[in-house]
Parts: structure tokens; sequence; C-alpha cells
DNA sequence: AATATTTTTTAGATTTGTCTAAATTTTATC
DNA sequence: GATAAAATTTAGACAAATCTAAAAAATATT
């Protein structure tokens, strides 16, 4: 079995568990990875032979403890990479998660701990997820969506919910960053829209969809 | 057919005619790639097929202008890698060639070029092998083997012919590394050892094998 | 609860890169 | 130049990951 579809096939199940909850369906993982449900069927076979999940048919998948760890440590890849390739290369946070899509399988375990090191143990990424260490341990942080804050409160950016390259482009052109201070200035009753000054500067008007995308904290 | 399989007997295929010169053998390529000549010989007409080789049944294979483009690609791909790992991470130069093997498959191109500029455009790897620039072009240099230097000259230490582990491992522990100084203090004529002194410091006795691996300038 | 719909699995086929063993071609030797 | 040895290719098979179409199971609807 190739490793680089195990590795795919783990990632998945561990982030539509974590979005949705529970048991994973087959068709969720087809969708999700591009494939056919047959296909999934198939390999979630394997994959329970392997140990890495528990299978159940006609029911769904869960990760094993294994499969687990495996899934934290390929997202502790991914968003070491995404580091790396923003900070150090200043590759734009809407291009670096292709990239990190590949540069997650490579294997070795030195490279990743001493690329952790050489960026100085990062806890959060370009997008604001945080990045698993070594053991598997996540930085929590409390955080909500911009749409829930009330008018005349001052907030930081923190992070984003959707990670769609549009969506990351469209904040980069207001421009809307991490680490961003917002005011919230005006919430438009009949769309929910909001009007907020970023930095204490310029104001801008965005969309309910947007806001809720937005992380802030304070 | 995946592009890392093709990368590779491509790069093969580049790496035994620099070597050797000429045109490569089935048989070379299966040992260089440890396969079956059965299995090249199904992979080299596929490669023909795709206008990456030119190849004559039972005469050999040679790369295509195409082909050699991208094999200089990938070398570049895998110094650029070797130095990035060597210089920023701080990984031995004896385990750096292991990893590059696979970063060297990542794909984009944003990404080699922006981490070619994050190294300042390194002309040569940790091992003192030339990185060609993204025109594909090589930065050559006068250099000679050890052995060939004569009594009293002091050179400076530029590469390594041999690239194994072991060897580079060995290196590292007398020590002696690139840019080093080298000053031959003696050669014996029985099997041709060289007493050579570091750095105008410690001596070391080293044997033929040694010194005619190691390559030096001046 | 019976039936219709949706989801999932199985069955059987395909593609890719590989293998072993046999056949063929080339090269070396007498 | 005939024959032996070595290298290469072909033939046929296999494992892995995928597919489509059909069958089976679960869920939703009336």
């Amino acid at each position: 079995m190739a490793s680089q579809t195990v590795e795919n096939y783990i990632k998945a199940i561990f982030q539509i568990s974590e979005k949705e909850g529970g048991m994973v369906s087959t068709s969720d993982l087809a969708l999700h990875l591009g494939t056919t449900a047959a296909s999934v069927t198939d390999m979630l076979k394997k994959l329970a032979d392997q140990k890495a999940i528990l299978y159940q048919r006609y029911k769904g998948v869960n990760l094993t403890h294994d499969g687990n760890a495996m899934a934290i440590q390929l997202i502790r890849k991914h968003r070491l990479w995404e580091t790396f390739l923003h900070s150090k290369l200043d590759i734009s946070w809407d291009e670096v998660h292709e990239i990190a899509e590949e540069l997650e399988h490579v294997k070795s375990k030195i490279l990743i701990d001493k690329l952790d090191q050489f960026l100085g143990n990062p806890k959060f990424d370009p997008h604001g997820d945080p990045i698993p260490d070594s053991h598997g341990k996540f930085t929590l942080r409390s955080q909500q969506p911009l749409n829930q804050v009330s008018i005349g409160q001052t907030v930081k950016m923190v992070g984003v919910k959707d990670h769609d390259q549009s969506f990351l482009k469209y904040l980069d052109s207001i421009p809307l960053a991490l680490d961003h201070t917002i005011t919230v200035k005006e919430c438009i009753d009949f769309d929910k829209s909001m009007v907020i000054q970023i930095n204490h500067l310029n104001e801008h008007t965005i969309s309910s969809k947007v806001s809720e995308n937005i992380l802030v904290k304070l």
C-alpha cells in the first residue's frame, strides 16, 4: 500500500470527523478525496487490517489511537511546512496549502524536528491554525467569529474558518491579515453586513459570509 | 505513469551517462535503480513514447533535449534542498542526500525559485557539487583529486568524488570538511598513502582511496 | 409496517509498475 | 566464422489503487 495514499485517507478521516464529529461515512470520504465510494470501501478494509482505523460495514469509520497519532503528526508536518513557506520563503498564505500537501509526505523525522526548531517552535501556522508539538499537543486559544462581536469592540484577528484560496486572496486585497486589529463600527440589520475599521485606520464593509469566517480574540 | 518514477529514471540516466559517458545500458539502469532489467525495458518504452529519451532496442538509451532539461532541474532541486538542510537546518552532509531524494519530487516551481533566493543563490551544495541555476547552467570550477597534489603544496578542499555515507562520516571524524586547507606533507611510495596537515594545525595520515576521493583546488 | 430512496458494498475490469522465466539478440571466445 | 556467454527483450503474471455496474443494506416516506 502506497504510504502517501494511506496518509491521505488518515488525514481525511481526521479532518472530517473533527468538523462533523463522530463517525465518518464512506461517501463523505469519497467526496473529500475526490474518488468513488467503492474505492473508499476497498481502502477502508485495508486500513482496518493495518489497525489504523476501526471500520464497521455500512456504519462508517473511526481512527484508532495509532491512526489518530498519525493524523496529528501529518497535521504537524503540514502546518510547519506552511509556516516555513510563508515566513521564510515569503509565499502568500493562499498558496502555501497546496505546496504543503506535498511536503507533508516527506518521511524524515529529524527533518521535521529540525524544521520546527529552525522556525522557533511556532504555535500557529499562517492561517492561525494551531501546530501540534512533537508529542501531538495543540495550543488552544479562545476565539470567536467576527460576526459575534458587538459594535464598538476592538479585537485582534487570529484565524480564518474558511481556507479557500479565493477567500484568502480577498482578505489580502482589503488588506486584512492575522494580528490586525479590527474595530466593529456598524452592523447592518438587514443582511448582517459589518463596517469595520482595520488597525485604527481605514474602514471597510464586509458581508456576513466574510465576518462569519474571520476568527478573532479579545 | 507516476511522475516520481519517471523522474527517478530520468535522473538515473543522466547520472550514469555523466559518469560513464555515452549511452546507458538497461542493466546499468536496473542496478542503479534497484530493479530488474525486464522492468527497465518496460519503462524505457513508455519514456520513449513520451519523448523524454531516445531508446534503441538492445543498444541503450540517451536523454532527449527535454529529458536532459528535466534531469538538470531535478539536480537543481536536489542540491538546493541539500543546501537548505545543511546550512539552515544543520543536518550533517552525510544525511542530507536521502532526505533530498524525497524533497526533489515536490513539484511547485515557485517553491524552488523562492528557496534558491532564500539561500542566496548558492553555487555549490554541501558536497561541493555545482547547483544549476534556473536556466540549467552549472558553475564550473577547476579541481583535482588530492592524490595528484605534490608534496609541499597547500590546497583548499572543494568537493568529494565519492558520496557514500560512510566516507562522508569518516571525513567528518578527522575532521575534514569543505573549505579546509590541506598541506601535503608526505606521500608513502609503497601504498600512496599521504600525510596531510589540516588548516595548518593537526596532521593526519590518509589512504590513497581517501585522497583519490577528495577534490581540491589551487 | 411496507415500500421507495439513498448509501454502501461486492463483483469484475482496468491501469501501472513490477516480477520471473523463456526467448532473442549481441558480444566474446575459441 | 561458429559457438558459448552475456545482455536484453518478450511473455505472462501479480499487487495496488482505482473504476463502473449490480447487489445488498440502511434510512426515509407514506
